[in-house]
DNA sequence: TAACATGTTACGGT
DNA sequence: AACCGTAACATGTT
């Protein structure tokens, strides 16, 4: 499920535990959990794909990875990764997923600016980091966490249709302004998808993802499930979407 | 309904 | 040693 905006989504479903202190801590977990007993929650923030729950000193960083769930004032069947009991009902579970600490601050951990989903996001540092890798294809940068923390396979693939850039381009061949596109969209698609998402309309937006026909032309859309260094699945319309290759 | 995927890490083999 | 492919995770969607 979680791609940058879903992590948003889910960062502001558990706002309200902000201030609380945690009374109990459950989970099978094979990290030191119990630390948190008695902790309490300075604030919770992500960063891409990353959820942090913030205490003083440290932090819980979950990463639910494909088949994360998580479920807040209430419980799924089987035992939570890690379930945070704040009392009075008040609940954070977390089921499948990476559990990690991280210690100090996280504004000494972060780079906020390379999150497109954050207030601090930097294009154009995006564009620099971009510009050190001329020989990527277009798919693998574009979920490359360095550079765009929190885009995923669906973004992806979207980003690159509406662009009109085949996934398997070069970022060198791409010319300037095709490359702030490429920087501009991840971001304004980010916060589509968050809006879609919210409004439980996001799939039907969809313009390539799992789709077959190409909307802007009609063209059958190319497919290769395993595309790039990442082998990810790429939805692409050969038509409509220009391959720009390096050297 | 069974198969597969919105993701990442840890291995083992080469 | 560096690189590559695959398993693991065990849920949600089609």
């Amino acid at each position: 499920m979680p791609e940058g905006p879903s992590i948003v989504i889910l960062k502001e479903e558990a706002a309200a535990f902000a201030g609380r202190t945690v009374l109990r801590v459950r989970g099978n977990s094979r990290e030191p959990i119990q630390r948190m007993a008695g902790c309490r929650v300075l604030a919770l923030r992500s960063w891409g794909k990353h959820f942090l729950v913030e205490f003083e000193g440290f932090s819980l960083r979950i990463h639910l990875l494909l088949f994360g769930s998580y479920r807040i004032d209430e419980r799924r069947a089987t035992e939570p990764r890690v379930g945070l009991d704040f009392g009075d009902g008040g609940e954070l579970n977390f089921y499948a997923c990476s559990v990690k600490f991280v210690e100090g601050p996280l504004d000494a951990a972060y780079d906020w600016s390379a999150d497109v989903m954050n207030d601090a996001w930097d294009p154009a540092q995006a564009r620099r980091k971009l510009r050190m890798q001329p020989l990527a294809l277009a798919a693998d940068a574009l979920l490359d966490q360095n550079v765009f923390a929190g885009v995923g396979n669906i973004i992806k693939n979207e980003v690159l249709h509406r662009i009109r850039v085949h996934p398997e381009s070069r970022i060198g061949g791409l010319p300037p302004r095709k490359l702030g596109e490429l920087v501009e969209q991840a971001r304004e698609y980010s916060f589509d998808f968050l809006r879609w998402k919210r409004a439980y309309v996001l799939r039907q937006h969809f313009q390539v993802h799992t789709r077959t026909v190409c909307p802007r032309d009609g063209q059958r859309l190319g497919y290769r499930k395993h595309l790039g260094l990442a082998r990810r699945r790429a939805f692409f319309c050969e038509q409509c979407q220009r391959l720009y290759p390096f050297g």
